[in-house]
DNA sequence: GCAATAGTGTCTGTCAGACAATATAGG
DNA sequence: CCTATATTGTCTGACAGACACTATTGC
């Protein structure tokens, strides 16, 4: 038996990293992307920012570890979680080696705000992304009172959770993760406009999102405003 | 301190799970998608084809793990490497939990046939993806002689980077993974046409990759036809 | 009627698909 | 010249961006 047979067949025989999972909790907030966070108590990076996370159960499925996070940390029970890439950096973890699992979650304006408000020590800040070629090439989180800088390499999974929904928004359903049951083409318009940081031309993205075959009208109209209301629209996971 | 933070800061007190890389060593072999695979000799699945895979090494990167499975188990020294996605499921493998890390591998044909060659108990077979709505909507991986069962989820993995290969192959550049370094633009349409399983519009793709400012004239032409021969073109990472 | 936004119609430029015409290698 | 493929030109239909126009609500 060579070596590589044995790491093969006998992996007791070496050191195993922890996994753990950590969760982007996105959301629209003001019309910009947000992000929720928790603060560290103890070393290391203690004080500093973080995303909310958790070692992964020996008999738990990775899903199941994001989702538990989500529920223990947040105080959320259901949101879109998507998983986005697992990061193994050597010493990510000053303490030990771990392999986090990062997921996206996805929050509507009312999960965000509730989650932020009945979950004591969630602090959001907001996302800014430039686009490729613009002046600052690093991805922004920020609250009004200035730069918030995140724990490990948090920082970097943000960066890529904004990065990758941009890259799914337009041909993916994800964008109704972020909106509620019933919204209007303009609310849809705007998750669009903050997640792309863009302005969208508007009679081209109704025709694109009515084309598509994915919204049904509900007949209802929205109510509060001291205009024409706009019409409530349903998504219907149709295809 | 709460349960909930021993389970933060106290992770030697938990069973870790092993984490394994496993690879997808993607090419084009006649026209097809194929993917290289190794025979597994001892249980489980004992006899059944299986991605090249190892563990994650206590001090070694996940694609620094990747890597070396590559070179070692294939005999590859370099090749387009991206992480896929992390396999989590509790019961994946029967004998203990493993959490495995998949990465695609891009060969061009030479490097496909040159690892197959050289590499004793290599197999290659090739990968038939139907699009949505066709019959039969499962991936099949297969050989002339017929099917080939693979261990574990090794099949979901394979599956998998088809279509994630799919979805990047149009609007990025690993299309150009796939060829040697010098090459015709009928190659590049041929490879894209493989990894779709469509047949696309010649001047179409020929104008779309041309006004893509990726491929640069190398004033050459390839040899061996009883024709015209075509200008041989070189992939630069201008953008 | 006024203000403000919803929702629609239409023009235009861009671009992919289709098809055909021209170019060039070996024989 | 013949064969087979490279390479280019052109027409056309689909569609996004731009802009303007009509519709509808509260006040």
């Amino acid at each position: 038996m060579t070596d590589d047979e044995a790491l093969d067949y006998d992996p007791n025989a070496y050191q195993r990293p922890s996994v753990a999972v950590d969760l982007v909790l996105l959301g629209i907030r003001g019309g910009e992307p947000a992000v929720l966070l928790v603060k560290r108590d103890a070393p290391p990076f203690a004080g500093r920012r973080a995303l909310p996370g958790g070692f992964v159960g020996i008999d738990e499925t990775l899903d199941a570890a994001a989702a538990r996070v989500l529920h223990d940390k947040a105080g959320i029970a259901n949101a879109h979680l998507e998983q986005l890439y697992t990061f193994g950096a050597v010493a990510r973890d000053p303490r030990m080696r771990i392999i986090s699992v990062a997921y996206l979650a996805l929050l509507d304006e009312a999960a965000f705000a509730a989650a932020l408000e009945d979950t004591p020590g969630l602090l959001a800040a907001t996302i800014t992304v430039p686009w490729p070629g613009e002046t600052g090439g690093a991805v922004e989180i920020a609250t009004p009172k200035g730069a918030v800088p995140l724990a490990f390499d948090h920082a970097d999974i943000v960066a890529l959770a904004m990065l990758r929904l941009r890259g799914k928004l337009d041909y993916s359903d994800v964008g109704f993760a972020l909106l509620p049951e019933r919204f209007t083409l303009r609310q849809l318009q705007d998750v669009h406009e903050a997640i792309l940081g863009v302005a969208l031309n508007k009679p081209a993205f109704r025709r694109r999102m009515l084309d598509r075959g994915w919204l049904a009208p509900t007949g209802e109209r929205e109510g509060g405003t001291s205009f024409r209301p706009a019409e409530l629209y349903r998504f219907t996971r149709s295809s």
